[in-house]
DNA sequence: CGGTATCCGAATTGATACTG
DNA sequence: CAGTATCAATTCGGATACCG
């Protein structure tokens, strides 16, 4: 129940709708890990955000699984394993936002930001 | 000196860049007002946005201005005037906002979630 | 007209500890 | 391993009130 209100409100247009999906500090890196990935666990993710708590992890991926970006796939051993993946929903807004990652690549190129790598697979490609 | 820290930080990829310049209640429709209108003033933007307060679109334009979105031009006559318009860098952000205003559109509509109206110009269209 | 300054409550995020 | 619970800190957003 944490913090779902003011959401999902009523829309003014449809990048309104689109943004309201992908806010949150790691909504944009968790789409981007899962999609580079397929597959990942809850710790790889972790891992995968550098700086994120367990807290935020799951509050995020419970709200786009709520949103139908997300797969949550439970396996009943010991120890437990929880595999989360895109759905097509999550695949197909990818594929919307790889423009905005190009134009976002563009910014960090003209304005010289520094962009950090998280120690696994190159981040910073095009698509 | 208002809440300008924690923004553009390190960025682990081009959508986290280019989230984070859109980030914000109202950036995607300022945006989108500039887009449509070419040139606004101050007022017919607060017009534009029904519900926002003269700080929060201060603030936002500030931060567009210099993140190289937003153009300012102030005149200097009685009364005071000011011009808000869109740099090349806001237009070819649009542009990349695009695709992810129609991923918007069909998720309002698989949702059945409403759209409210500004009351200006039709906001929901495709482009 | 086009803002700025200040205060306040609400929402978001973070740190830490604990559990099945 | 994959979380949940709790509390604290930070940030966001809105309501005035005032200024060049």
């Amino acid at each position: 129940m944490t913090a779902r209100s003011s959401r999902r409100g009523p829309y003014v247009c449809g990048i309104d709708a689109a943004l309201d999906v992908v806010s949150g500090k790691w909504k944009g890196l968790i789409l981007w890990e899962l999609d580079a990935h397929h597959v990942r666990r809850f710790a790889q993710l972790r891992r995968g955000l550098p700086g994120v708590s367990e807290k935020m992890l799951t509050q995020h991926l419970r709200e786009m699984e709520e949103d139908g970006l997300v797969h949550r796939e439970v396996f009943a051993e010991v120890p437990p394993r929880v595999e989360y993946s895109l759905t097509e929903h999550g695949r197909t807004l990818n594929q919307a936002l790889g423009s905005l990652g190009a134009w976002g690549i563009e910014r960090i190129d003209r304005e010289g930001s520094e962009v950090v790598a998280t120690g696994e697979t190159s981040h910073a490609r095009t698509r």
